[in-house]
DNA sequence: ATCCCTTTGTGAACGTATGCACAAAGTGAG
DNA sequence: CTCACTTTGTGCATACGTTCACAAAGGGAT
């Protein structure tokens, strides 16, 4: 089963804020940009579209970064949560499963800005590899372990199909691997100490399906109105 | 800023627990095919990852399915489940940006099995326009509000830059659309009543550098060994 | 130097989620 | 029918997360 991610207190940092720094710095990010030199917990939280007190504890629990009366810093605020984040640091990320969706994994943008270099591509399929995307070689998931120690990666974004996902999390936690962003519609079972996040494409639509539905209840008809769309509540 | 996902207490189905009956649903429908009757929820529990208390709990809220002493009647519970998350109906989806991302998506398989149907696609790239994926045309964006009308999207999935996702976001709106499914690194800012659900790649990998991070800090050396090759802080 | 204004940081109240532990309810053997 | 056994459904204690509301702290004008 899929383990709580642990030292969640480690220095006192509860999970939920952890979620929302990356939040913080892409919104700071923006600002920095913008040439914005301080902004107030106020600005700074519709930017992220959160409350200003949640932020504002949140960001108690990394220090006391802010000046009363003015606000945060932005540059300064932006090194303190990178750090924290540990984005201050190169995190090799390898990629197993060059599907449609490795694929577009791999040319993702967001990852570089942040810390995180794809550092190795791997595919069973012999069509597949040798594949040049995003400047990178597709190697055969025979190298897996070679490659992985041989190049330091830390964390491991598995994209393969369902059945395929088990056996490659068990190989990579063999040779060191304890993070792993998990694509493929299943549960990974991974012993103690490796942190397993899944994302999963499907589970948000059926999410939002339950939410459409009981809107849906309590007005004229289904989802399934097609030509007759009545455009519903948004107020 | 995003709202709060409305409804949570409609018929009283904690938030936290329609999130888990997607998961439910997919260990239960891998037992289905492999031919078991009834499960307990024991065994449930293992398939989906979850302790059985909370799923028992997470249960209860949709009703008293179970029989004591025997466990849950596997299709009984499939079909129960499906109700309540809304999938015996037919939701039309459309995809709008069909870049690397929006491709693997219109090819995603999961969604299909689940009670979604990908209606429309949509880019605002010439060259991308009138491109067969996944057995739909790619239409030009400036079709956007005419098609999801014709068709009966209900759901959108907004997988363009950054930069157009907001404006996508509001026009879609406009027509009705009342569930957004957003991979835009970007915070959407939506009326009341209109449910948002957020994807993004880069949060997640974040979050693992995080914990990654703090495992280093009590061991031996950092994430970044490897080769020699590591450049150093990109903040 | 004093006063007023702004904004942070946080104590306290509230609400939600989790997990234990057990009574209630069912099965099946003898 | 009775008894022993299994498994659900849930009351209760605890942990976690959110929000309010305000004292403490700093800035700047006079």
């Amino acid at each position: 089963m899929i383990r709580r991610l642990p030292q969640s207190r480690d220095r006192g940092i509860p999970e939920a804020t952890v979620a929302r720094l990356p939040l913080y710095l892409r919104a700071l990010t923006g600002m920095a940009e913008r040439g914005v030199a301080t902004v107030s917990s106020e600005d700074l939280a519709l930017a992220a579209g959160v409350n200003s007190a949640k932020l504002r504890k949140d960001l108690s629990h990394l220090g006391s970064y802010g000046t009363r009366g003015v606000g945060y810093d932005v540059e300064y605020l932006i090194y303190q949560i990178s750090r924290e984040l540990g984005l201050t640091q190169d995190w090799a990320v390898a990629i197993v499963g060059i599907g449609n969706l490795g694929r577009a994994l791999a040319n993702y943008g967001g990852f570089v800005s942040r810390g995180f270099r794809v550092a190795a591509l791997f595919d069973a399929n012999p069509e597949v590899v040798g594949d040049h995307i995003a400047g990178l070689n597709v190697e055969h998931i025979d190298e897996l372990e070679a490659v992985i120690e041989r190049r330091g990666v830390s964390i491991v974004v598995i994209a393969t199909p369902a059945a395929a996902a088990q056996q490659i999390c068990d190989r990579v936690i063999a040779v060191g691997v304890t993070s792993i962003l998990n694509f493929a519609p299943t549960v990974l079972s991974v012993p103690e100490g490796v942190d397993v996040r899944k994302v999963d494409l499907s589970i948000e639509l059926q999410i939002l399906a339950f939410h459409e539905q009981r809107k849906g209840d309590r007005e004229s008809g289904g989802p399934v109105m097609a030509e007759g769309l009545q455009q519903g509540a948004s107020a």
